[in-house]
RNA sequence: GCCGACAUGGCGGAAUGGUAGACGCGAUGGUCUCAAAAACCAUUGUCCGAAAGGGCGUGCGGGUUCGAGUCCCGCUGUCGGCACCA
C-alpha cells in the first residue's frame, strides 16, 4: 500500500490523533481547586486563558468561514501549551435566540429540540479541526445550571445600586441603611437592573421591544425590518449608564484595537457642555449645550415635542397648532422625522429669559430636538449651530452673530465679558460665571442609553422576578433558581400589523396561567406572586460566560474566587485582569463587548471577582468571503459551476451552462448559492491542510475571498514535510541521525527565530511561508535528518497538529507532541560569516557584494567603489557623499 | 455630514525608512509516462536588449530624506461605524 499523505491517509491519522487526545485528556486544563482540580500536579504554572466568540448553534451548519477564529486561537493555544502554560481554551453555544423560537413557531417543536440537534452536528463538524479544547468546559447558555447563574447574576443588579460618590456599585442593603427608608417607590429607583415606565423602541411586527443597539439607523428593527415606535412602556433596563465613564476610562487599560475602543467611545458619547436654565411663566427651563461660550447668541429655544413643560408653556392661542404638531411627531417613527428635509416647528407662545443677557426669546416645539439626548431642549443659536441656523431661516427668527473665527464678539454684560477670547477660554469664563450666579452648571452627557432589558419572546431566560399585590417586583430567593421556562401552547409572542403604534406587548409566558400565578413562602407565610412574563434579551449569557469556562460545574458559586483569580485575575499591580486573548468578528464591537464589560465591573465592585475587565486582549479577525455569480435574470447560479475564461488581454469573464454571469464579491450563504463547507475539505484534503490553508492566506485581522483552487498548496506543502520521514513507496520512516551542515543550521535557526516572533504576532501566513522555505530548502539539498525535521515538526504542530503527532511518534517517540517545548534559536547561529551588501548610487541599486559581516565603513566604501557598475553609474561624476549603514547598504551619492 | 480603516503582479498576499513582489495559487516550458493524472524541476511585474545591462513600476498630486510601498500634506476610490446628539 502506498503511503502517500492522501486525504484518505490524513483522514485516518486525523481521526486516530482526535481519539486519542480524547481519551487520554490531553487538553485538560487543571483549576487550583474544585472538581477539575489535578490532585497529583504540584504546581499549576503560568496560565493562558484564550476564547472565542462562542457560535449560535444555527441549524445551516458550518461554512470554511466560521472555523477561521477558531482555528486561530487552536494555534495560539497549542503554541502556548508548548512554551510550558497552562492553557485554558473550551467552546461553548450562545444558545438561546430568535432563529430556534420563529423554527419553533413554524414546526411546533420545543425550540429547546432543534437548538440542541443543531449542537450536536456543530460539535461533530468542529470535532474533525482537531481543536483543542477541554470538553469538560463546554456548555449552553440554555443549561439550566448556567440559566441559574445568569439569573443569580440579574439579582445581583437587582440588588444593588451605584453610588456616584464611590463611583462603584454597592449592595442596595446600604442605600436602604442610607436613607433610612425601605419604601420601594424610593428605593427601586436606585436599582441597577430596574423597572421603568419610560420610552422605548417598541416593535409591533415583531410583537416585542427592542434595545437602540438592535434598532437600524433607518428606525426598523435590525431583524425583520419593521417600523420601530418610541412608546412609553413598563419594562425592565440595565443601569449601564452609570459605568459610562469607567466604560470609557478602562479603554486605556486595555489591550483592544483602536477602531473598537473608538466605537466604544463613540457610542457612549461623553461631551462636556453646561446645563443653563431659562426662567419662564412655566419656571425655569433647562438646556443642555456644548457651546455655553455662544449664549449671547441664543435668540429662541426649542424644546422637544415630548418635553414635560411644552403644555405650560403653550399660549391658548397656539394651543390648536401646538397639539396638533405634537400629534403628528407622535405618529412617526424617528427616520420618519429625519427624512423631511425642510425642519418644522411651532412657536408655543411664550417666551423665557436668556440669562446672560435678559433678553426675552420666542420658545418654540420641533421634532429636530430629541427628548432622548441632553434635557430635552435647547438654546438655539443661529450663529453657532447649522441646524439652528436653518430653522432660524425657515421661521424668520433672528440671528445675532456672537462668533468671529474662532474669537468670541457681541458677549458682554454689565458683569462678564466674553469678547476676543477663544471658544476654551469663553467657555471656562461662562460657565464659572452662570456657576456663580445659580444659572447654570458645567456638566457632562452621553449618549449611551440605560440598556433596555426585558423582551417579549419566549426563547430567553425567565426574569428571576415576582411582583406583589401592589405591583412591586420582588426577588426570586436564590434557593429557588434557576427559574425554568414553562411549557406554552404557543412560542410567539402576539404580533401586530407592523404599523400599529398603539399595540400592547402580550408575551408568550403570559400564556401559562399555572406558571404565572404561584404561591410562594418568601419569609412572611405562603402568599399570591405574579411572575414577570418578560425574558431577557439574548445577549445575557454572552455578558458572563468568560467567567463558568473558569469553574464550569460550580454548583455552589458562580466561580470559586481561587479558579476566577488564577485564570483571570490581574497578574501585575494596577492591571485589569481578564481573559489573555478574545478572537472574534468586529460586529461586536459594541453590543456584546459593552454589555459584557458592564456587568464583568459590576459583578467586580459587588466583590464577585477580581478581574476588573472580562477580556484584556481583544483581536477581531476578518471574514472569509466568496464571489456569488447572478446570471441574466437576477438570480444567484451555483459558484462551482461558473466557468472562468481569461481573455489574452489578461480580463476575466464567466460563464454557466454557456450563459454570462454577473460576478459580485460579498458573504458566503446557502441562498447566494456559493456555500463551500468545512466537511468537503476533510474530504477533499484532510482538516490540517484545511487549516494551514485558512491560516496562511493572509493576515488573521483582514477580509479575504475564498478559493478552493488554492487549497492544493497547503497540501502540497504538507505532503513535502511528509515525504522528508516517510519513503511513500514502502512507508519506511527515512530520518538519519546525521549532522546538519553549516547552511541548513544557519536557514533552521533563522526559521525558529522568525517563527516565533510572527507566532507572538499571530502573523500565521508570514510563520507558515517560513516552514515552506525551511521544508524546501531540506528537500532540495536531501537533508532527512532528524537534527532538522524534528524542529520543523514542532514548529508545525500548532497548525497542522495531527500530521504533527504522526511524524513525532514514527520518530520514535511515545508522547504526544502537545506539550513538547517549542524550539529555540540559537543566537550564535543567527550571526552569518559573510552578508549581503546592496550597493546604490543616487537610491538606486547598482551592485550586491558579498562581503564580511565585521567590514568597517571605510571598507565597504573601498569595496563598492571597486565594482564596474558602480563607477559606469557613477559617470566620472565627484563623489559628494557615501552613506554606508554597515553591513548590509552602501548608498553613494553624486 | 462626522469619525475610522484600507489601496502593492492575472489572484491571495510579503517587505524594523535601506534589494519591492517572500510564500502560495494560476500560467508557460521541461522531467517521468505508451499516454494521462499526480509529483518533481525551471521560468513568471512591465518595457528595451542576443546578453551584459538599462528604463518604468506599490491609487493620484505634492513634500521630507542620501534613500519613501513605509513618514508628512492634499486628493480619489473602496469598506466599516455613527448620524438632527445641541
Amino acid at each position: 500500500m502506498s503511503s502517500r499523505y492522501t486525504a484518505e491517509l490524513a483522514a485516518e491519522i486525523e481521526q486516530r490523533w482526535q481519539d486519542r487526545w480524547e481519551s487520554e485528556g490531553t487538553f485538560h486544563a487543571a483549576n487550583p481547586e474544585g472538581d477539575l482540580a489535578d490532585a497529583g500536579a504540584a504546581e499549576l504554572g503560568e496560565k493562558y486563558f484564550i476564547m472565542d466568540m462562542f457560535p449560535y448553534p444555527s441549524g445551516a451548519g458550518l461554512h470554511v468561514g466560521h472555523p477561521l477564529g477558531y482555528i486561530a486561537t487552536d494555534v495560539v493555544g497549542r503554541h502556548q501549551r508548548m512554551l510550558g502554560k497552562n492553557v485554558l481554551h473550551a467552546l461553548g453555544y450562545d444558545a438561546f435566540g430568535l432563529p430556534a423560537e420563529i423554527h419553533a413557531i413554524s414546526t411546533g417543536e420545543h425550540p429547546r429540540t432543534n437548538t440542541e440537534a443543531n449542537m450536536v452536528n456543530m460539535r461533530r463538524q468542529l470535532r474533525r479541526l482537531g481543536l483543542g479544547h477541554d470538553d469538560r468546559r463546554s456548555f449552553a447558555t440554555i443549561d439550566p445550571e448556567f440559566v441559574r447563574w445568569t439569573q443569580w447574576i440579574f439579582l445581583q443588579l437587582f440588588n444593588a445600586w451605584f453610588d456616584p460618590e464611590l463611583q462603584k456599585a454597592r449592595p442596595i442593603a446600604e442605600l436602604v441603611e442610607k436613607l433610612g427608608t425601605a419604601d420601594p417607590s424610593v428605593i427601586d429607583q436606585h436599582r441597577l437592573a430596574y423597572v421603568s415606565n419610560s420610552p422605548v423602541n417598541w416593535c409591533p411586527g415583531l410583537g416585542t421591544v427592542l434595545a437602540n443597539e438592535e434598532v437600524t439607523s433607518e428606525g426598523r428593527s435590525e431583524r425583520g425590518n419593521f417600523p420601530v415606535f418610541t412608546r412609553s412602556l413598563r419594562q425592565w433596563n440595565m443601569r449601564i449608564t452609570a459605568y459610562a465613564d469607567r466604560l470609557i476610562d478602562d479603554l486605556d487599560r486595555v489591550d483592544w484595537p483602536e477602531p473598537v475602543k473608538l466605537m466604544q467611545r463613540n457610542w457612549i458619547g461623553r461631551s462636556h457642555g453646561a446645563h443653563v436654565d431659562f426662567a419662564s411663566a412655566a419656571g425655569p427651563i433647562r438646556v443642555f449645550t456644548t457651546r455655553p461660550d455662544t449664549l449671547f447668541g441664543a435668540t429662541f429655544m426649542v424644546l422637544s415635542p415630548e418635553h414635560p413643560l411644552v403644555e405650560a408653556l403653550t399660549t391658548p392661542e397656539q394651543a390648536d397648532a401646538v397639539a396638533e404638531y405634537r400629534a403628528a411627531a407622535v405618529a412617526k417613527t424617528d427616520v420618519e422625522r429625519q427624512a423631511d428635509k425642510q425642519k418644522t416647528g411651532v412657536l408655543t407662545g411664550s417666551t423665557a429669559t436668556n440669562p446672560v443677557n435678559g433678553e426675552q426669546v420666542p420658545v418654540l416645539v420641533a421634532d429636530y430636538v430629541l427628548m432622548g439626548y441632553g434635557t430635552g431642549a435647547i438654546m438655539a443659536v443661529p450663529d453657532g449651530d447649522a441646524r439652528d441656523a436653518e430653522f432660524a431661516e425657515v421661521l424668520g427668527l433672528p440671528t445675532v452673530q456672537v462668533l468671529q473665527g474662532e474669537t468670541l464678539v457681541n458677549s458682554s454684560n454689565a458683569d462678564v465679558s466674553l469678547d476676543g477670547l477663544t471658544v476654551e477660554d469663553a467657555k471656562a469664563r461662562i460657565v464659572s460665571w452662570l456657576e456663580a450666579n445659580g444659572h447654570g452648571t458645567g456638566t457632562t452627557t452621553y449618549r449611551l442609553r440605560d440598556w433596555l432589558f426585558s423582551r417579549q419572546r419566549y426563547w430567553g431566560e425567565p426574569f428571576p422576578i415576582v411582583y406583589d399585590e401592589h405591583d412591586n417586583p420582588i426577588a426570586v430567593p436564590d434557593s429557588m433558581l434557576p427559574v425554568e421556562l414553562p411549557e406554552v401552547p404557543d412560542y410567539s409572542p402576539r404580533t401586530f400589523e407592523p404599523d400599529d403604534v398603539t399595540s400592547e406587548p402580550e408575551p408568550p409566558l403570559g400564556r401559562a396561567e399555572d406558571w404565572v400565578h404561584v404561591t410562594l413562602d418568601l419569609g412572611d407565610g405562603p402568599r399570591r406572586y405574579r411572575r414577570e412574563t418578560n425574558t431577557m434579551p439574548n445577549w445575557a449569557g454572552s455578558s458572563w460566560y468568560e467567567l463558568r469556562y473558569a469553574d464550569p460545574h460550580n454548583t455552589d458559586q458562580l466561580v470559586s474566587p481561587a479558579n476566577e483569580a488564577y485564570w483571570l485575575g490581574p497578574r501585575e499591580s494596577g492591571g485589569t485582569g481578564g481573559v489573555d486573548l478574545y478572537v472574534g468578528g468586529v460586529e461586536h464591537a459594541v453590543l456584546h463587548l459593552l454589555y459584557a464589560r458592564f456587568w464583568h465591573k459590576a459583578l467586580f465592585d459587588l466583590g464577585h471577582v477580581s478581574s476588573e475587565e472580562p477580556f484584556h486582549r481583544l483581536y477581531n479577525q476578518g471574514y472569509i468571503q466568496a464571489y456569488a455569480f447572478i446570471d441574466a435574470r437576477g438570480s444567484y447560479v451555483p459558484a462551482d459551476e461558473v466557468v472562468e475564461t481569461v481573455s489574452d488581454a489578461g480580463e476575466s469573464t464567466f460563464t454557466w451552462n454557456g450563459d454570462p454571469v454577473q460576478r459580485e464579491y460579498g458573504k458566503m450563504g446557502k441562498s447566494l448559492k456559493n456555500v463551500v463547507t468545512p466537511d468537503e475539505m476533510y474530504d477533499a484534503y484532510g482538516a490540517d491542510t484545511f487549516r494551514v490553508y485558512e491560516m496562511s492566506m493572509g493576515p488573521l485581522d483582514v477580509s479575504r475571498p475564498w478559493e478552493t483552487r488554492a487549497v492544493v498548496g497547503a497540501q502540497r506543502f504538507l505532503q513535502r514535510v511528509w515525504r522528508l520521514v516517510v519513503d511513500e513507496e514502502s512507508g519506511a520512516t527515512v530520518s538519519t541521525d546525521a549532522d546538519l551542515d553549516d547552511a541548513t543550521l544557519s536557514v533552521l535557526h533563522k526559521t525558529i527565530d522568525g517563527v516565533a516572533a510572527d507566532m507572538d504576532g499571530l502573523r500565521f501566513n508570514t510563520a507558515i511561508a517560513k516552514l515552506i522555505e525551511l521544508t524546501n530548502h531540506l528537500t532540495k539539498a536531501e537533508v532527512t535528518s532528524r537534527a532538522a525535521v524534528e524542529p520543523l515538526t514542532l514548529m508545525l504542530a500548532p497548525f497542522a497538529p495531527h500530521l504533527a503527532e504522526e511524524i513525532w511518534a514514527r520518530l520514535g517517540h511515545e508522547s504526544s507532541i502537545v506539550r513538547e517545548p517549542y524550539p529555540v534559536a540559537d543566537p550564535a547561529l543567527l550571526v552569518d560569516d559573510t552578508v549581503l551588501c546592496i550597493v546604490q548610487v543616487q537610491g538606486k541599486v547598482r551592485a550586491k557584494l558579498d562581503v564580511p559581516a565585521a567590514a568597517s565603513e571605510e571598507q565597504l566604501t573601498e569595496l563598492a567603489l571597486a565594482e564596474a557598475n558602480v563607477q559606469r553609474a557613477i559617470d566620472g561624476r565627484e563623489v559628494r557623499k557615501v552613506v554606508v549603514r554597515a553591513p548590509k547598504l552602501v548608498n553613494i551619492v553624486v
